[in-house]
DNA sequence: CGGCATCCTTGAAGATACTG
DNA sequence: CAGTATCTTCAAGGATGCCG
């Protein structure tokens, strides 16, 4: 779906603030801005094996429990937002390898956190113990 | 879905992997934890809010563009997860009012990173601009 | 006010077979 | 090997109406 308004820059870093939103007319919310292109789970996945290496398809395919066909579209949308790219090498067979590109890796922090917090939450589970 | 194996603790942290995985026998990956838990935008919108402060029932509704009904089965999750606290208050007309638990405090880190790179996409967007 | 219940639409994903 | 095409299933979400 589509979200227009709300979000008043929640937390506001501890700077700016200063001059209001002068240049910025309608600004999105960047958090949904971002959720809006990489809410599914395996664009996540996706990003953190690239964060690792780069991968040819058949690695990614190892590597995570995808069917070819969702591979295939959540990699062609990562790109088409300029998040990784795609080096085709006109070999046969064929060897399609996959990249970050700068803006991928701005989400390495994101990916990081999600580590920290479920590490976090997965040791307080075996204390506490809910489902 | 559910995914089951993998994920080598991608970046593993500075220290640790001497001992090699002695007490834990099949950890889940961190990562994919977590995302079967929040992977949905709302979530991490209702959790965005709820870190500013605490907020009622309509407060959430006037913030976000959701229904009524997704928003209820939102919260209902998070609260399952023991991300969040749900308190009533016996009054007419009725009051009640979401908080965050301890564990839902622990993905601040990931909003704020969402956030952060939100942003750096958003400006380079205005730059290069891309779809 | 908070939140079910119902109906309906969409999209995400899997499985499988097939092509260059 | 990489990717497309087709068919199917299922969950997420919206809209609306009703209730305590």
């Amino acid at each position: 779906m589509k979200v227009t308004k709300h979000c008043e820059t929640p937390q506001a870093g501890p700077m700016s603030r200063g001059s209001e939103n002068s240049t910025e007319t309608e600004q999105p919310c960047p958090i949904e801005y971002i959720l809006d292109r990489i809410s599914s789970k395996w664009s996540f996945l996706i990003l953190r094996e690239l964060l690792i290496d780069n991968r040819r398809t058949h690695e990614l395919q190892e590597a995570l429990p995808i069917s070819t066909k969702t591979l295939t579209i959540r990699l062609r949308e990562l790109e088409k937002y300029g998040m990784i790219e795609r080096k085709v090498y006109p070999e046969i067979p064929p060897r399609v390898e996959y990249s970050l590109t700068p803006r991928g890796r701005n989400i390495k922090p994101v990916i990081d956190a999600l580590q920290q917090a479920g590490e976090a939450w997965l040791s307080d589970e075996q204390v506490v113990g809910d489902s």
